[in-house]
RNA sequence: GGAAAGAUGGCAGAGUGGUCUAAUGCGGCGGUCUUGAAAACCGUUGGAGGUCAAACUUCCGGGGGUUCGAAUCCCUCUCUUUCCGCCA
């Protein structure tokens, strides 16, 4: 969420921020200044109320050593008002409070001064394209029919044992995701990102820190008896690592990366959306994050799209890039650049990554800070991740773009990992 | 699942109702000394709120309670360790 601070000394600017995401929030942050300016007050007033019971109990105990027992009893009446009274104080400074919190809550992230104004996925802004837009001399078919014809991907059997939307991998199905995730991880190797396999399931403060809790809720698998959610990104856990922690500056800039399975109920999908592998409850993706100084986040953002461009290309993948406009945007997201491969047989281009730069947004719920060498304060961190990248959208694009009548040509980049170069 | 013990500052570890704004040690930072370094010595040492700055408030696993006063007593939750049982 965004911080009070940056409400009120930048007014101006977080509300010309949020105008690009179509908001106008002048109502909201007018009410969280007023309300915190009493908050203020009220801590103010607080502050001294305790203080005078700390000296009064303090002489307390000094007659009571000194036995003068009936000063002591007199002074004992005294604290009983001023009991009265912090309670009252207490309770308006914890209402004030949480009053301001849920306004906050329901502030998105101010976007990136570079952010186009747009209402929805129509109006983003292509920044670049690459690969080449298979052609064939035949009708090529559907993912999900060449995934039943080579008999590598069997969508009837996750619905016998758990339901639409958990797929079952087989024989050259199943290898395939095994040397996707080899080659994912390789690459994030590579670029200098340190690996990590987290636990799949989450308490409530990870929800919370990373913002799944309590905007989405619903959206998780909720482990009830021991109240844990299994995680709808590897997000959740590799940030969370850093939940209450304050950095060095030397620490920056800090890249993780982990391979985990991702759960997602996806209530109210419908349609072609949830055909095949479009969408699924359960699916596997390598993530990477980063933490970083504020000044150089935007770098760091650059750095990371560059990453996971140069994975489609290894992949030989026709991709887009689109810089998400203020009405498409993720609530949390103060930039986000999405991927897009296209799916030959399908015809359409599917979202296989999502880079995004939470600036401090994500920081300070976590509150994840870094101690400035300069100012000697604890300031927060700029937090950034992108998938590298989401396995079942890309196998549907590799199954169909590179589907020939003989079989389907795994591409080289994977070749090292696989006994086999094309599924028949 | 059963039993017991425990959770204190970056770490170790004292403190069991009243200068605890937490001893001591280690570590960190600054300084003296030194050509430089080490050693030794001296000083300093967290988070949050608040203020121009201070004062002040708050934080001893989380929440609640008793008390004029709680790290300390009570209740509750969570977690950790050890033992037993079960088990990949």
């Amino acid at each position: 969420m965004l911080t009070i601070k940056n409400i009120i000394t930048n007014k101006q600017e977080v509300l010309d921020r949020l105008a690009i995401r179509n908001i106008d929030a002048t109502e909201k942050v007018n009410k969280i200044i007023a309300l915190d300016d009493e908050k203020r007050k009220t801590q103010k007033d607080l502050d001294d109320l305790k203080s005078e019971q700390n000296t009064l109990a303090k002489e307390i105990g000094m007659l009571i050593k000194n036995k003068q027992n009936e000063e002591a009893e007199a002074a004992k009446e005294q604290t009983n008002v001023l009991k009265e009274k912090t309670k009252l104080l207490t309770d308006a400074y914890n209402n004030l409070e949480s009053e301001i919190n849920a306004i906050l809550l329901t502030i998105p992230n101010t976007p990136h001064d570079s952010v186009p104004r747009g209402k929805g996925a129509e109006d983003n802004f292509k920044i670049r394209e690459g690969g080449e837009i298979p052609t064939f001399d035949f009708t090529p078919i559907p993912h999900w029919e060449l995934a039943k014809k080579y008999d590598i991907i069997d969508f009837e059997l996750g619905v016998k044992l758990t339901g639409a939307g958990f797929p079952l991998y087989k024989a050259k199905g199943a290898q395939l995701q095994r040397a996707l995730i080899n080659f994912f991880l390789d690459e994030g190797d590579k670029a200098g990102y340190i690996e990590m396999m987290p636990p799949i399931v989450v308490n409530e403060e990870s929800g919370y820190g990373t913002g799944q809790l309590p905007d989405k809720e619903g959206q998780m698998y909720h482990c009830q008896i021991d109240n844990f959610y299994l995680i709808p990104t590897a997000e959740v856990p590799v940030t969370n690592i850093y939940r209450d922690v304050i950095l060095n500056e030397e620490d920056f800039p800090i890249k993780n990366m982990a391979y985990t399975p991702c759960f997602r109920r996806e209530a109210g999908s419908y349609g072609k959306d949830v055909k095949g592998l479009n969408r699924l409850h359960q699916f596997d993706k390598v993530e990477i994050v980063q933490i970083q100084h504020p000044d150089k986040s935007y770098q760091t953002l650059d750095e990371m799209v560059a990453h996971v461009e140069g994975l489609v290309k290894k992949l030989n993948l026709p991709y887009r890039i689109m810089k998400l406009c203020g009405g498409d945007m993720g609530f949390t997201s103060a930039t986000t650049y999405d991927f897009e491969v296209y799916s030959a047989a399908q015809g359409r281009w599917l979202e296989v990554s999502s880079v995004s730069n939470f600036e401090e947004f994500q920081s300070n719920r976590l509150k994840l800070r870094y101690k400035s060498k300069e100012t000697k304060k604890t300031q927060l961190a700029h937090t950034l991740n992108g998938s590298a990248l989401a396995l079942p959208r890309i196998v549907a694009a590799l199954l169909e773009n590179n589907q020939t009548p003989r079989g389907i040509l795994v591409p080289e980049c994977l070749h090292k990992f696989l006994n086999f170069k094309i599924i028949d």
